[in-house]
DNA sequence: TAATATCCGGGACGCTCATCCCGGTTGTCA
DNA sequence: TGACAACCGGGATGAGCGTCCCGGATATTA
């Protein structure tokens, strides 16, 4: 591979990196184009299809996620771990809005590519739960999907404008949702 | 207006309210013109934009919210009022696609063309909230906007599939979160 | 029933966007 | 330094969509 062929590459990923997590994943591949300082083409040839732009992108992002999952899963305080998990997830999605489409499905099937890369995004969410449940630390009726699903929630919580004490306060409202007993109040 | 043209407004209607319900906004003119048995010309002549047509449907359902959110208001028990309204919010969006994400404002400014209306849907649910954190109900510290992310994660919990067991089991988690005093375990 | 205003169908047009392609250019290596 | 393969830029192409328009059809009213 050519020196310039390296620089354009990685400038193309560069610039398509922070418009994915500024914009979303809607943002248009000439607009990337535009913004690296290359010809549509350029991209188009480093990356056959703008799927595969997103793979290259939101796989690096989901992959420190799994790190992440994995190491908190060799932590004593089961529980702890769970929410840690759940907050850093927040966090990621927050200031990553292209990062927050994959994980909705919004238009690229993140959990397709993740597993195609060998990820098991679910599974290590499942592990940390049901680990937390066995601690008593997570209600035992409640499943990956509803935990995903209040993810979004808090996702949603903050559009755009990234503010941290909005994204602790619900974060907190969920936490203790999940950390009640199965059917006090119910 | 001619007979057969009042015949045909009722027919798009109808099919774009389908429509809307099973695939979301983000179904085409072209697709609704073809079930409802028509023309393209024949919507657009009805509706001049896509968005009339968002409005006349959308617009009818926030009217029935609207409706229940005033009648709950006046109830006894606020905090019963709130979460009732919240499960209600949820329910209605999870039965119709287009709905939620009229809430979510994916591509249609909804709160605009409710206000345009009469409609000021935030100010409906600040009411219920107030009402409910004044009697004790629901924890001090969220405000409208937290709730309404809350319902979009409850919303997320079932993309297609309607599953009321999970919806209740989410809503429960929520419910339980948002009734938690202030700072208990944070 | 005849005349006319209204309405219908669906093709035309313009727009946005992803992808492909080609003539010109530049890095690389002998 | 010269020659060639690799690469670049950006215009061309095609698909999907919303909106507009026109020739033909139909309901209405006298």
């Amino acid at each position: 591979m050519r020196a310039d062929a390296q620089r354009n590459r990685a400038k193309v990923l560069e610039a398509a990196s922070a418009a994915f997590a500024a914009e979303g994943l809607a943002v248009p591949v000439q607009e990337i184009a535009r913004r690296a300082g290359v010809g549509t083409g350029t991209v188009s040839r480093h990356f056959p299809t703008k799927e595969a732009l997103f793979e290259a992108i939101v796989l690096d992002r989901v992959g420190r996620l799994m790190d992440r999952a994995r190491s908190l899963a060799t932590t004593q305080d089961a529980g702890a771990a769970f929410f840690e998990y759940f907050a850093y997830m927040v966090e990621e999605g927050a200031l990553n809005r292209g990062l927050a489409e994959a994980f909705a499905g919004t238009g690229f099937d993140m959990e397709a590519a993740a597993s195609k890369a060998g990820y098991d995004v679910t599974a290590a969410l499942r592990e940390l739960l049901t680990n937390a449940q066995q601690a008593g630390a997570v209600r035992a009726d409640v499943d990956t999907a509803d935990v995903k699903a209040l993810m979004f929630g808090c996702l949603a919580r903050e559009r755009d404008h990234a503010d941290p004490a909005a994204r602790d306060r619900i974060i907190t409202v969920v936490r203790e949702g999940l950390s009640a007993s199965p059917s006090p109040a119910a």
